[in-house]
DNA sequence: AGCTACTGGATAGTGGCAGTATCTTGTTGT
DNA sequence: ACAACAAGATACTGCCACTATCCAGTAGCT
């Protein structure tokens, strides 16, 4: 199919179809002649994904390519979910506090945080990972807002987030094709996280219109467990 | 305090202080000459906010702007949580697709499966609520991409999130002045939602890695329980 | 062969966002 | 009086995700 059908049938301008060849997202169509390409049903599918990623995963161009080249190389199923684990973007950005002094004082606390974590659950993962990195960064900006977790609640999050992953790898991983099995794996780690945080809004939502509900009767407006 | 010194004092640059308050994010100083303003530990502690939920949570300014607009204005506990709730921006953007007919069959089938998960777990939440509608999204997009959660999955990916939901709750309560409370309810439902995405992707890495360590012995690379 | 519609590829332009820099006018403190 | 700084307004910068334009080079019809 020429690339007027492909953007015809995926909805996408011919213009982005270039712009996303141009960057590496999408493999050229197989060359014809020195001005047509032929495109198959593979440009679609890697064209809905690239949209899938960009929109609903909220990634950027380069996180998408970074994505995408996991799942191009995806052999293992093993490797791929790493792969792909570790090119998803770190959804904390550090910020470079104010006082030096302080600032290590509170990385060291809050590296410290971490780590106890991990032991406490048997969780193993490098210091250098992305993501102890994140969190760690995440705990001393916490803890400097004056809004850490009390002792133990960093571990029930921990808990829940353990049964979310064990869902998650169970979804990722009914699939025997490596291939499919990486795209299935892109998906759920990438599109699937915003949809369990509208999960969680609406929970909270939820929650928080029957505590209206209870306190309609003139009753304290907001009241604390002993803690 | 001066403009240069607050800037000195958090680290943020006197121009980018000049910024937040054109965007309105920061109140003006109390101008005590035409070309002189002074500025108080509010100004420090609410610049400290904004750079926590830009950086951390990874808002835009004007995201930030409602946010902050609806901490302004909490009364009383429950309208804030609310309030905050829905000035967060919702983490799916719609992407229009290609094909109008079964464009809006999908749209159906994805609003009826979000409307039975509502009524199957009794959660009371608008159907013009952003929460619903960037849920829906997200499932007719899945459904697109072949990826629908099996009949079940999706309900226990909810109960997860009611739990983290009531921690949350738990966590954004506990406090009696209802300013502070606003602040700390901005940074539970803003600044934690990336933790526990970092939780759950340490908690991935975990699993990865224990399972790869346990196919180490030649088994076939990838196996899955009876479905 | 001639003509038009379309193709792939390269290059340049657009609009939005988050700052950053500059300029003008006024104030402070010595 | 005067250098140093303050406030606000305006303009500029860099990045990003596209989008438009231009340039040959076919394809298919007549």
């Amino acid at each position: 199919m020429k690339i007027s059908e492909l953007s015809r049938r995926t909805g996408v301008p011919v213009a982005s179809i270039k712009y996303f060849r141009r960057q590496g997202l999408l493999p050229a169509g197989r060359a014809t002649a020195a001005t047509l390409a032929e495109y198959g049903e593979e440009h679609a599918e890697r064209l809905r994904l690239i949209k899938a990623l960009t929109t609903l995963g909220g990634l950027s161009i380069a996180a998408t390519r970074e994505v995408l080249g996991a799942v191009d190389q995806a052999r293992t199923t093993e490797g791929a979910l790493g792969a792909i684990s570790y090119a998803l973007p770190v959804p904390v950005a550090s910020q470079g506090g104010a006082g030096e002094e302080e600032e290590a004082e509170a990385e060291r606390a809050a590296g410290a945080e971490v780590a106890e974590l991990l032991a406490a659950l048997d969780w193993r993962a490098p210091a250098a990972s992305p993501h102890v990195q994140g969190l760690t960064t995440a705990l001393k900006e916490l803890r400097r807002l004056d809004a850490q977790y009390a002792p133990g609640e960093l571990a029930a999050y921990a808990g829940l987030a353990e049964s979310v992953a064990r869902l998650d790898l169970a979804r990722a991983e009914c699939l025997d094709d490596p291939v499919a099995l990486a795209e299935r794996a892109v998906i759920v780690f990438a599109i699937c996280a915003p949809v369990f945080e509208l999960l969680r809004r609406l929970a909270q939502e939820d929650q928080v219109r029957r505590r209206l509900a209870d306190g309609d009767a003139g009753g304290p407006p907001s009241e604390c467990g002993p803690h």
